[in-house]
DNA sequence: ATGCACATGTAAGCTGTTACATGATTTC
DNA sequence: GAAATCATGTAACAGCTTACATGTGCAT
């Protein structure tokens, strides 16, 4: 019933890297894989709390003076089998809803501006993505490049970078394309 | 709380095309919006029986021999009005979630060979994705070329175009650049 | 003094999917 | 005779997001 839960295959790759609390998680998540992946709080700590009793993970409680406690969490070899077992497996279909290109869709009646400022913020949007790319694969190149990991991110930052580039190029040739026909439209 | 709920629209969207029943609906959410929205009888049945209540849409039940009864739903100006003001909205947030992408992202301790199965399988759908979108681009150009709605999905069809391009050409891409990596591992 | 970053966690409430229930007709 | 299509709907169950609750320390 309802598609797998997928957020604790998400937690434990991130504590293959190093051990972390939910809020590092939350972290890790919203600084690299936000384009890719997004977890909240709501899931983190249930889930995080869950694999330790399925004995996925280790909690350790710090405490250290003059800052809030941390639970920190680190991936047992059950953890590490289970993450790897699931890597193995199809990828599940996914089922993809843009909102952006419902309302084109639908869009006879609202006013081509309209439109076309959605495509202008779309590409904005996307720009800023790939100049957030070049930061990241500065740093692949560089302090990560040793990193067994480094080959797979990079695929997956090269995976945006071709995503971001034929975004813009369309949004450039409808934004073109719709203000082609506006102009045909008022004669 | 949580994200407003866009069935609402989508099937608003649909019923300008022309009046529908849930069935209709599901059917043309399958056969034209499958790469760009998806709705389930779970949710078209209870939103259509909403709408009638807030007069969104009218019901007209037709009793065929021979035949189940279908109820056949049609969009109100009130319904228009509401659609039209859901068009012009600025886009939401979508956060987005890639399972191929998460798997590449922690795929460092599983055999290429794997990873480049799953990349050959999403190259394979991308490049079935685009042969039914010629298709579909041949009507537009023949039976449906006068609909005032032909231009708008000229532009979708024109994304999946760019999309699926983008991702077949990063398939192929990684796939070699992890076949050198695999090479140079032997060695 | 205000806001941000650190830090954990719960509860409420929607969203979304699948399975089930039902049954006729057409097509192979 | 089996399978697909037509056709409507509900219930159960997950999944996901937001708001809330709580509190410290640092920087501007």
């Amino acid at each position: 019933m309802a598609k797998t839960n997928k957020t604790k295959f998400a937690l434990l790759g991130v504590l293959t890297l190093r051990p972390c609390s939910g809020y590092d998680i939350k972290k890790f998540c919203d600084n690299h894989l936000s384009h890719i992946w997004n977890e909240n709080y709501g899931h983190i700590y249930p889930v995080l709390k869950q694999m330790e009793i399925e004995g996925l993970v280790t909690k350790k409680t710090e405490h250290n003076e003059g800052r809030p406690y941390r639970n920190v969490y680190s991936i047992t070899e059950k953890g590490r089998a289970e993450l790897n077992d699931w890597l193995l497996l199809p990828v599940e279909p996914y089922s993809f809803r843009s909102e952006l290109l419902l309302k084109m869709f639908f869009a006879a009646d609202i006013p081509l501006s309209n439109l076309i400022e959605k495509l202008e913020k779309k590409k904005d949007n996307d720009q800023q993505i790939l100049e957030y790319h070049k930061i990241i694969e500065q740093m692949l190149k560089t302090r990560l490049k040793d990193r067994k990991e480094a080959p797979f991110w990079w695929a997956v930052l090269s995976y945006g970078r071709h995503s971001c580039n034929a975004t813009i190029a369309w949004c450039e040739e409808t934004i073109k394309y719709l203000q082609d026909l506006d102009q045909q439209q008022e004669l």
